[in-house]
DNA sequence: CCATTGCATTAGAGCGCTCTAATGAATACG
DNA sequence: CGTATTCATTAGAGCGCTCTAATGCAATGG
């Protein structure tokens, strides 16, 4: 910056208020700096700046899972929304360990940044608690069940709901949920279900399984061998989902003829043709944008009290589902 | 660290020394220090560290496209060796826009990184070579036409004549690669298609398609209508080969009876036991620790001269893949 | 018993920047 | 013409830390 301001014949304080491109400053002196600068290549030391400045017009993001395309997603929305209001953001993956999300929310703060924005977090209350009182905290995507922290969600209940209402108006009656296993989602689609078939005055069936692939495999090799497979399977993933259709194609039952399908999240996965899945969709760029806001209003405008935001999912109807066939409705 | 420094009866210095786990500082002093420091949930301000320190022990990582598993793989790889250094990561979203990315890239010379990681990058040879002269540079995974800057690549012509000699072991001889397109990674894998070919006494057929599903269509539409679709066929990548086997299904042909298929990356979508798709694999977490290692060279051992890392990719062989029905050879 | 060594500890400068308050020049006004 | 007002410019302190060199103190040895 000495340099800069040297060969550009003015002050060290010149030079900064041009690199933060103030309107005081005269346009001679301006083109003189900018020129000074582009020939010696500098360019200012963030960690000056944002010692001097305190404050770092940036936030820390801690992505549970690098590899899942559904917080690429998500982070996408933040990444968009964060730069119209002139903030950067950090990455951290937190690689589904929550001691490592732990020294990540440590690296974040030590780096002093604005607000914590926790995708799909594992973290537990106690450290969320604890890291919401240092910096503006928002958790996205992972249950809502943080007391006193800022959480940003699509609802599980009504997701769940909506396959259910799907496949009733199709005139399934007959309809099975594979449970992701035990997490907060999970609990919160099954009960969902639940609630749903009931009041469409239908049993609900939910097996046990899990969020991956392999996970179907148990639970399905139940129905096909008890022979009690339903007219339509409501799984917790699209993962899970995948491997459902694998299953029902070794089984030799087609879908939707014999088996309707229906996932969650509508991924990627979903959307290829050779799958067509229809999913339950979360909202998850809109959900990113709005963990932004959500701190946003904590900093610029001090806000104190707690917000949770729970988003409505909504359906894409693919080619995995259709109506039961006649032979199969009991009732 | 005034506070801390007060709180526990020391100097400055000596929680400086206590914070960087000097070795030379009494048990009791440091136990006393320590005991200040977490009573007042005091955490090092990584900027004033930095700049006091002039060193960040940080690499600054540019990922193309964060929606790309494959690329996640990679930053895996990078995150764990870095972890083993003692070094941190930053991540930056290149978003597939060059012009993003040259933002990036400023942004990670602004906070001082001591290195740059390019995954999967799209910036132009000046960019690149600009950036090689700031800062220790290495490409991953993105070509390996950039002089004088270090790449680590997977030979893209040794997987193309894996998956020619696997089809050929087979006994076809009739194979159809769909290339990917207009970029570097494309031109390799089909040069080094025509080359396996040609080496084994065959005519190859080059169809231009594309990196995504549904670039498939045009390309497979025009085999199906001509009558002119072979035993097999070697598609520039996963996505595309997930559209091959959706036309291949409409078009009811089965695979691998009928025609089989081999992809390229073998991501989660090839391991999908729906697509079970046999597919050319890159060592991507070991790119990415061959990445921290070429820049930890230059940084620590200070070498000069430019590294070009160039690995051999493996085959994942699936159900895809089988012998031609013996109709359908024709010599 | 004093000189010497070794070690824990500390004072204080400096990292590159921004910010406040002061300076100086130029313009406007009575 | 002198004073007030405005505006571009600058001096210099300070952000929170580390690092060098100096200090003080205890232990060692002749």
């Amino acid at each position: 910056m000495e340099t800069v301001a040297e060969r550009a014949g003015v002050s060290r304080a010149l030079v900064s208020l041009v690199m933060n491109n103030s309107p005081k400053v005269s346009d001679s002196k301006r083109t003189a700096v900018l020129e000074a600068a582009a020939a010696l290549g500098y360019l200012p030391n963030l960690h000056a700046r944002s010692l001097a400045q305190q404050r770092t017009k940036t936030f820390g993001i801690i992505i549970n899972d690098i590899h899942n395309p559904f917080f690429a997603e998500v982070v996408s929305g933040i990444e968009s929304a964060a730069d119209g209001h002139g903030f950067s953001v950090l990455i951290l993956n937190g690689g589904r360990d929550p001691d490592r999300e732990r020294r990540a929310v440590e690296t974040h703060l030590q780096f002093q940044v604005e607000a914590l924005i926790l995708v799909g977090t594992r973290l537990d209350d106690g450290a969320l608690v604890r890291a919401s009182q240092v910096t503006p905290t928002v958790i996205v995507a992972s249950g809502s069940d943080h007391p006193g922290v800022d959480t940003i969600t699509a609802n599980d209940r009504i997701g769940a709901a909506l396959a259910v209402d799907h496949l009733v108006a199709l005139g399934h009656t007959d309809i099975v949920h594979l449970d992701g296993g035990d997490n907060i989602s999970s609990r919160h689609r099954a009960g969902g279900f639940e609630l749903a078939m009931r009041a469409a005055g239908l049993e609900p069936r939910v097996l046990r399984a899990g969020d991956g692939e392999a996970d179907a495999e148990a639970a399905m090799a139940q129905l096909v061998e008890d022979e009690t497979v339903p007219t339509a399977i409501f799984a917790f993933n699209d993962l899970l989902a995948a491997g459902v259709l694998d299953i029902l194609k070794s089984a030799e039952l087609s879908v939707p003829n014999d088996v309707s399908v229906v996932g969650y999240d509508n991924t990627f996965i979903a959307e290829l043709n050779h799958m067509s899945l229809t999913a339950v969709d979360q909202p998850r760029r809109m959900m990113g944008e709005l963990a932004v806001r959500t701190v946003l209003e904590r900093i610029e405008d001090n806000r104190t009290e707690p917000t949770n935001l729970d988003l409505s999912p909504t359906l894409a109807v693919r080619g995995s589902t259709g109506p039961p066939k006649r032979d199969r409705i009991t009732r």
